[in-house]
DNA sequence: AGGGTAGCGCAACGCTGTTCTAGAACCTCT
DNA sequence: AGAGGTTCTAGAACAGCGTTGCGCTACCCT
């Protein structure tokens, strides 16, 4: 009884891929299903047969770009210096954020009030910092930092790092700075270093 | 030859305040130029005429936030303990953001991208962190902190607390944690310790 | 070969910010 | 006092959005 189907998964990707494409390069408010669908020759249609609607569009975005994120963050291989990993660690957080803004935002910024999120992307998101608390426990371990929970030490770490990437994108470090990258590493070095034995 | 005007400054007033309490209340998402007008018994033209447009009420907002923002923060007043003064800035800030979220995404969150800010929007809202700077300078001189540029320790403590809110707010605090508060106060004394001499 | 039906493009709906327009309301001048 | 001129404002019009519903199309099964 059925047709051949177009709007298959292979179109689903297409529209995952140009909308990708069109929020790094425009950013989220230039991002609107009519343009998406022209752009890929479809239908508005196809976003709500293959993903349910726009928040749901930006759910599997959601997804994505915690993937890119943590594939970035996983180029960080351990050294014999944990402490040093760490710190190199944030330098990967920083760049990648700088990299694609929008992708950032996608993850941090306010979307997360408008779209629903399923405990599943949830999880992923949060599984992305696995690495981190995986390299603070062998700080840990060979005595770099003190024996504190260490999932306090990673939020706080995070919490740094974002908080400095995120001030920094919006234009609110200090103007006298020169290096926004030095002061950067020198930040995330002192509060890592509140943390030592 | 004029008429007598109705869209006056009084008028102005109304419609900042309205849109605040609408901010506050519902979040961005709800503040429509339309219902904005209907609320305060006016037409559209009025926001058009008095601001600019929705970006320039938006600019409004902004400074308005900053204003409350540094209202509050100013109620913590320096005690004989330097570092403790500013782990109590802290939690300040922590209380103020998450006392109105929708506030505070207009002065850090993704609007930043949408308005054009005049200069002395942003002068006004760095100003807001004199007084950290002060703390921070006042902690230096009382031995309490490393001598090092009062601005790039300013700067890593500002963005240690705005980080760690900006994660609670979008709700990636690890789910093991059973007082954030707590959390919050010993991430702020670790990064603080940081410093130290 | 001819239904039956699932799948899809397209138009319509209600909303948004913004712009345009027509008329109302005042002051000034005759 | 009355007419004219000018400024100001409310509301309609426009372009675009996400979403929904309609109706044609194109296939499979009998």
């Amino acid at each position: 009884m059925p047709r051949p189907k177009v709007h298959d998964d292979a179109l689903r990707v297409r529209l995952l891929e140009r909308a990708g494409h069109t929020l790094s390069a425009k950013g989220l408010r230039a991002l609107s299903l009519r343009q998406l669908a022209t752009d890929v020759g479809t239908s508005t249609t196809a976003v709500y047969s293959l993903f349910g609607g726009k928040p749901a569009l930006l759910t599997a975005l959601f997804d994505e770009a915690f993937h890119r994120f943590g594939t970035h963050l996983a180029t960080v291989t351990p050294s014999d210096e944990p402490f040093e990993d760490l710190v190199q660690l944030g330098i990967a957080y920083r760049a990648s954020a700088l990299d694609d803004p929008h992708f950032y935002e996608v993850m941090f910024g306010t979307i997360r009030a408008d779209i629903t999120m399923d405990p599943g992307s949830l999880a992923r998101a949060a599984g992305t910092f696995e690495p981190l608390l995986r390299m603070v426990r062998r700080a840990i371990d060979a005595g770099a930092l003190r024996a504190e929970e260490p999932s306090v030490i990673a939020m706080s770490l995070w919490a740094m790092v974002h908080g400095l990437v995120s001030l920094e994108m919006r234009g609110f470090l200090p103007p006298g700075a020169p290096d926004p990258g030095q002061a950067f590493s020198k930040a995330v070095r002192a509060n890592l270093a509140g943390w030592r034995p």
